[in-house]
Order: C-alpha cells, then structure tokens, then sequence
DNA sequence: GTCTATAACGTGATAGAC
DNA sequence: GTCTATCACGTTATAGAC
C-alpha cells in the first residue's frame, strides 16, 4: 500500500486538470506530491505513463459521474437536462476534453480513457434520447446519435468559449439554449 | 519589404495551428522559414510577440471569413445554416480556439485576437438570428446571444470531439443536428 | 521503496560579426 | 537585416546510495 504511488497519481490529476499534459512536468507532479524522483520513476515508467494511469481513473470517475446523472428513473429529456444543465465551472476544463487539442493526444495511452469516456456519453445520451422519443417528448425522425453527438459538443465548446472570453458562465448559457431547443424539438402538429 | 519577416510569421500561424502555442519553439519557426536567429529576434521581441502578431492576423482572416459565410443578402435561418454546416476537417483545430485550454491564454496579446473573433462571430449570428425571428423563421421567446453562444460552441466542441474520438467528421455531424433543431425551433401554433 | 546527484537534451534568449 | 556562436535554464530520465 504504497503512499507515495497514491501521493503522486492524486497531483498528477490535480495538476494535469490545471496545465494540461505538455505543460505539466515530472518535477512539478514530484513536489506537488512530495514524492522525489526515485519513487516517481520506481512506480512508473515515466511521465506517460503517470498521467495514462491517472487518466484512467479519471475516466472512470467521470464515467460513473454521468451514470449518475443520466440515471434511467428520471425520463427522456428530463435525464438529458440534468446533464446538460449542470452548473460548470468555465474557468477551467473539461477534466479529459481538455487534452483533445494537445500533440499528445496522438499516443494511444492518452486517449484510450479520453476516448472511452465520450464514448460511455454518446450511449447514455443515446439512451435517455431514445426514451424521450418513445414517451412522445422528442420528435422521431431526429436522430439520437447525432444530437447525443452535439449535446457533448455544447458542454466541450462551453468550456473553450468559456476560457476565451473569460466568462466562466458562457458554457452554462450554451447548455441552457441547447437544452431549450432540444424541449421544443416535440412532435410537430 | 523584409521577406524573412514575412517567411517567420507565415511559418508561426502553420506551426501555431498545427501544434498550438506551448509545443511551438522558436527554433521550430526559424527552421520552417528558413530564417536564422537573428532575424527572428530582429523582427519580433520574442515567441509571445511573434505568436500574438500572427493570431492577430489569423483572427483578422477568420472575421472576414465569417462576415462572407454570414453575409447579410442571405436571409436569416439561412446564413445561420451556412455557417454551422460548413465543411470542417475534425483531425485540425480552429485556428484561434484550439489555444484555449493552454496555459499561456492567460496572456493577454494571445487571448486578444481570439476574443475578438469569438465577439465577431457572436454579433454576426445574433443579427441573423434576430432577423430569423422577424422573418418568423424562429421562435420569439429563444434568445438569440444564448443560441448563438450554443451555435458557437457546437462548433468548437465538434474539433474538440472529433480530434479525441479520431472522428474527423464528428465536427460536421455535430452542426448538421444543431442545424436540425434551429429548424425546428419555428413558432409553435 | 525512497532518496539525492547528475546526465543529455531542448528551450527561449543574447552577443557580436558581417 | 541576417548570420552563427553561445548562454542559462528547465525538462525527462538514469545511477546508485540508503
């Protein structure tokens, strides 16, 4: 039960959150943690391999988040709102939306949890869509895998709009007028 | 009519779009133009002046871009649609806001010319919104800064989806669905 | 399992010749 | 205005003692 291993995964996500891959160090992650440089590279190969790990549990972490609110007893769009709306904090980023525009992202140990975690959103949101068409709230010829694709898309641009215009609430007005279009998307006539 | 000049700034907005601000060095820029040192540091007081010189130009050649896309002899709903289901290569960036989530926004010469795009983008949609809604093409009670701050987002959360799931067209199926809902969103009875 | 010392390299910037 | 040489520093990683 290695303290030090925990001290080290628990600054990586804090600091890669904050800074991002490429702007995060192996040295920052050792001070932040108080871990020196020979527990760092004795429980890891390196810094890709840190941060691959951490993103990992972050993935699962904001897996389960969304499985929570996109929970099955609450119906259709009503679950989708609860996502949607969600209040975020603009000022800084999605926890793995964020690493999308980095070179990094080409290593497949990156992107294997970021990628698994929209994916998890996609069929979630797939889902709730579904039921809100079967409930008669949603119109039928729109397509669920589509709008699950630009609901995701809303939160991820709230988050870059957010940080560009400095206005930490930016992403909650982009998700507030998608979700008014989505309730209006009912059944015409 | 300094040509090294030229050759630097040309070579900085390809870099900068391509690996972003951070993963750029100097050194990267004088190589691809085929400047040396001195040059660079003759013409530019560092990497941030040389980057903020470039974006300024970037976001100048973007404002115009969207002023032609949102061209106000189309009429409402319609411009809106140019704009959103634009063809957009996912695998790339926006220019201006794939720099969002870096550290150095915080500078004010790089998030300058980013916020100015963002604002421009902002008041064309708003003016081709509000002129949807005279034309009854959109309903009254939606908000047109609101819908286009979604429109926005969709946008730039598309690159952010399509560069993590690998998907260059997830950007292009992201707007096709706003699209979708916008024309839906008429006045209801 | 954890530490400190150090290596090899790349970065952003400066000096000074031409 | 452009070049080459060089600097101080930070980065990622390794070596070897405890």
């Amino acid at each position: 039960m290695s303290s030090k291993r925990d001290a080290l995964l628990k600054s990586a996500k804090k600091l890669l959150w904050e800074r991002g891959f490429e702007a995060t160090s192996p040295r920052d992650i050792q001070d932040a943690s108080g871990a020196g440089q020979g527990s760092f590279y004795h429980h890891f190969d390196g810094k890709l391999d840190l941060a691959a790990t951490a993103l990992e549990e972050v993935s699962i972490e904001m897996c389960e988040l969304a499985s929570e609110l996109l929970d099955e007893t609450v119906g259709g769009l009503d679950r989708v709102e609860r996502f949607l709306v969600q209040q975020r904090d603009g000022s800084k980023g999605c926890r793995l939306g964020r690493f999308a525009m980095e070179a990094s992202i080409s290593e497949a140990k990156l992107r294997g949890p970021i990628d698994a975690y929209f994916r998890h959103l996609e069929t979630l949101l797939v889902e709730a869509l579904a039921d809100a068409q079967r409930k008669g709230q949603l119109a039928d010829d729109l397509m669920p895998a589509d709008l699950a694709q630009m609901i995701i898309a809303t939160v991820q641009g709230g988050f870059v709009l957010s940080r560009a215009r400095r206005d930490k609430d930016a992403i909650n007005r982009s998700g507030a007028a998608a979700m008014a279009l989505l309730r209006r998307a009912t059944k015409t006539r």
